[in-house]
Order: structure tokens, then sequence, then C-alpha cells
RNA sequence: GCGGAUGUAGCUCAGUUUGGUUAGAGCGCUGGAUUGUGGCUCCGGAGGCCGUGGGUUCGAGUCCCAUCAUUCGCCCCA
């Protein structure tokens, strides 16, 4: 019997050509959170499980994570996300970090879930973290950051939506107004949660069971008064009165001067339950194929305190790559794929020496060369090099080594020039420099 | 965890309804012809436990059961 060769289930291979599309992501993400002033750091692959479990629901944690009992009898689970590893980082050197603390971190997390369109078991995630600010500049910076990234991607603001709401007025809403217990609040999150995914009637019925049959004529009435509300200035008296409408009413100001016209107002935004504390906000995708929450984040002050220090503000968010690739693919925003090595070389007959020390020689001046090493034929060589999607193809035979200018063949255009080595280094550095500040790389 | 669809050559698929000799196509791959230049042309070739395991049958790619995988929904999504 032999062995198989597909990937574990929800894992995937990355060829090279797969790869150059990871690298581009990663590499414009980096690009965009440094020139915010973000610095980088990274947490071990596994934790213990308790803090996970402290901070998540319990049966996520015991379904959904990869766990196991090491030598040393300790239960450990490999990361499902950062934020507990991040919070942890933080928490130790509580005293000692400069604030505002801004961190990143590019890692790859596990989850035992069903894979499907837009989710696989092993996964890769940006985590964009702002600690030690209590006031509502550090939200607008990082929802502005969440629009920046985007656009560096080549993204029109029609593509997405950014949805906003604030824990704050969703506890005030469902305790005050509506009238809800802690259990009623948490299905009438969840029944939120659902909104767009059923029917207006069925929601509608669902409402009622929660409110109780005494209740609900009324209940139901001020619930659709909030799911009208198109704006904060529709909302009903009891809740525009609130004080945390004049935090969303200055991050909807700076949003606006800064640009950012497709950042909405949204009651119904719920995002899970645990441990959001302000302001949260999902990234959608407006694609009609694809419509649904790319990513998202918010404030959740209270959880460095769980490590036995005082608490810190902290808002972050964390854009997954596969829901990114989807977003690309639906707006037609892939870049092309081509080789990292920049010439080919294509060599003829009983060149191969000459070959390897001109290929040293273009080397040193930072060019990347691939040689034919195969001793094939001319048509074989070239063949192999359209397939790794090399840019140049350079020619070197015993008539180019004696007079030393050799034909460099764009792959692309199917064009060719008689050049010599100085021209030729100049030739490709000016391709480079011209496909890394284009909207392709 | 629940439901639907799909697994045949490297890839895209036909063949399955109605079981019947050596399982096909296009593209790709490979050898050659012709070219000091591929994405032209011509001739040849290799490559399949028909996802896997069991069952029915004289006989299974085809029918039945199970299982695994892919995929679309549901649940969930820290």
């Amino acid at each position: 019997m032999s062995l198989d060769t597909n990937s574990y289930r929800g894992a995937r291979d990355l060829y090279p050509e797969d790869m150059r599309l990871r690298n581009y992501i990663f590499n414009t993400w980096r690009q965009v959170v440094e020139r915010y002033g973000y610095e980088e750091y990274d947490a071990p692959l596994l934790e213990p499980i308790d803090v996970y479990a402290a901070k998540s629901g319990e049966e996520i944690v015991s379904e959904q994570t990869y766990q196991f009992t090491d030598r040393g009898d300790r239960t450990v689970a490999i990361r499902p996300e950062m934020t507990p590893s991040v919070s942890r980082m933080v928490a130790a050197r509580r005293q000692e970090m400069p604030y505002p603390a801004r961190l990143f971190s590019i890692s790859n997390f596990m989850r035992y879930e069903r894979p499907q369109k837009g989710r696989e078991r092993e996964f890769w995630q940006l985590n964009v973290d702002l600690f030690g600010v209590e006031n509502i500049a550090a939200d607008i910076e990082i929802i502005t950051i969440s629009d920046a990234i985007l656009r560096a991607f080549g993204a029109d603001r029609k593509m997405y939506t950014i949805r906003i709401n604030d824990r704050r007025l969703t506890d005030f809403m469902m305790t005050n107004y509506l009238g809800l217990d802690v259990i009623q609040a948490n299905l009438m999150i969840k029944l939120f949660d659902r909104k767009n995914k059923i029917s207006p009637a069925d929601f509608k019925q669902q409402a009622e069971d929660i409110f109780g049959t005494e209740v609900a004529p009324t209940g139901l009435a001020k619930l659709s008064k909030l799911i009208g509300a198109k704006s904060m200035a529709d909302l009903p008296r009891e809740l525009a009165d609130s004080d945390t409408l004049d935090d969303l009413k200055k991050l909807f100001a700076a949003l606006k001067s800064a640009g950012i016209n497709n950042a909405k107002f949204d009651i119904t935004l719920m995002r899970g339950f645990d441990y959001y504390t302000g302001i949260v906000f999902e990234v959608f995708d407006e694609a009609p194929e694809n419509n649904r929450a790319m990513f998202g984040g918010g404030r959740y002050d209270g959880l460095i305190g769980l490590f036995g220090v005082d608490p810190l503000p902290v808002v972050g968010m964390a854009p997954g790559e596969t829901m990114l690739v989807e977003f690309l693919r639906a707006h037609n925003l892939l870049p092309k794929s081509e080789s990292t090595t920049d010439v080919y070389m294509i060599v003829l007959g009983d060149s191969l020496n000459g070959a390897e020390k001109l290929a040293t020689k273009l080397r040193d001046e930072g060019v990347n060369v691939a040689v034919d090493i195969s001793g094939r034929k001319l048509d074989k060589q070239i063949k192999s090099a359209v397939k790794m999607k090399v840019p140049y193809m350079l020619f070197v035979g015993e008539n180019e080594l004696s007079d030393e200018i050799y034909t460099l063949k764009d792959v692309a255009k199917s064009t060719e020039e008689k050049l010599s080595f100085e021209r030729i280094v100049t030739s490709v550095r000016d391709y480079r420099r011209k496909s890394d500040v284009g909207d392709d790389f």
C-alpha cells in the first residue's frame, strides 16, 4: 500500500505559486501596519488550555481546539487565536511596556472545525492590537487601519462596508430599553446575529418567543423601531440620550474626515458575546457571491486583568488570509503571479561553464538567476522557463560568451534584445522597480 | 455535530439510467521530425486497483451497504 499524497484535512500544501500569493498578502499587511507604527511579536504555538478556557465559552474550547496532554502531564492546546497569548505577554510586562503599545503578528492557528469555503482548520491571521488607550482615538485608529489594509490591496470602498456598533449600547438596549434578563439578552443577541440569514417572519416569531407572550406586543414594537434605525439619529429617545453615543459620533466624524465613507452604524451587529466592552466592528464583503463578514474587531478592556495585573484598555482586530483571498478573487484584485527568479539562463551547446560564471556575476549585482544545467534541447529549456513564469530568459552559447553580448528575452512580450552584461543588469533592475511600486506586484 | 451534491488518466470530464469482451476524449506529459527561440505543424509513446472496503451476481466503473475525501448549506465561528 502506498502513502496518501493528500494534505491533512483542512490544511493546505503551498506550492511556489501559492506561496507567491501568500507572501504578497503578508508583505502588504506588514507594510501597512508598520506604517502606522506597529511592531511585530510572536508567541508559542502551544498554550496551557486554561488560557483559552478562562476567556471563551467552555464548549468552544473543548470541541474546537486541538489539545493533548504533554509528557509532563500538562493539558495544552494549539493556539486557536492570538488574543489570549498577546494579552498574557502584555500582562507579564504590564509596568515596563511603552504606551500606547502597538503590536502585530502574522501567525497560523488551528481549530477543529468542518472545512468549507473561506474556512480551514489551519489558517493564518494578522493580529493588530493597540494597548493602553482608553479614549475613542484608539478605536478610530484600529478601524482606519482596517480600511487602509483593504485599500492597500487595491480595493475600492464600494467593495466593502464597515459596520459599527457599541457593546455598551447593546447592553443598555437589552437591559434598560427592552427589559430583558441575562438569559433573554443572550438569546436575543444570538438572534440578532442570525438576522440576515432568516426571513423577517421567522425573526419576528423567534423574537416573540424570547419576550414571552405577555410582554411580546410592546417588546416587538420597540424592537422594530430599533431594527428600522438606519443611523444613530433614528434611534429611540431612550437610547439616543445615552452617553456612549458621544463616542460613536466622534468616531463617525473622524472616519468621515479621513475619507472613509463606507462606515455604517448597525445596532444589530453583535460579534459573539464574550469579551468585548465597547466599540465593535465588522468589515463586510459587498460582492454578491460572497456577502458576509470578512473580519472584525473591537475593544476588550477586561482581558489583561485575568492575568492578575491591573486592567488595561485594548482595541484590536484580526483579518484572516482565507477570507481576504476570497475577497480579492471576487473583486478581481488578485495580483499576477510571477517567479521570484528574474532570469532563467538557457544554455546552448557546451557553454555551461561560461554560463555559470556569467550567472555568478549577475548574482553579485543582485539579479536572481537560475541556470538550466540539464543539458536538454533548447525548446525544453524554454518550456521550463515559461512554466515557472520567469520574466526573462537569457540565451548563452559560444558566440555570446566570446562576444560578451547576450540575448535577453522578455517572456511575456515575446521580444528580445542583444545586450551587454551592464545593460542586462539595468534592464532587470528597471523591471523590478516598476513592478514593485505598481498595483500588481 | 446535521443535510444535499460529487469522487473515472497529471487536469477538465464522458461512460453509470437499462451490469456483458482489451474503459474513452480534449488538454497536459513524453520521444522524434523541422527550426540557435516556447505558448505553430506532423508522426509515435507512456500513463487508470473507475476514492477505499465489503456485499449481490456467472460477470460490477455501472446495483446495494459502509467508510474516507472534496464541495454547498445548517450549527458554530473565540
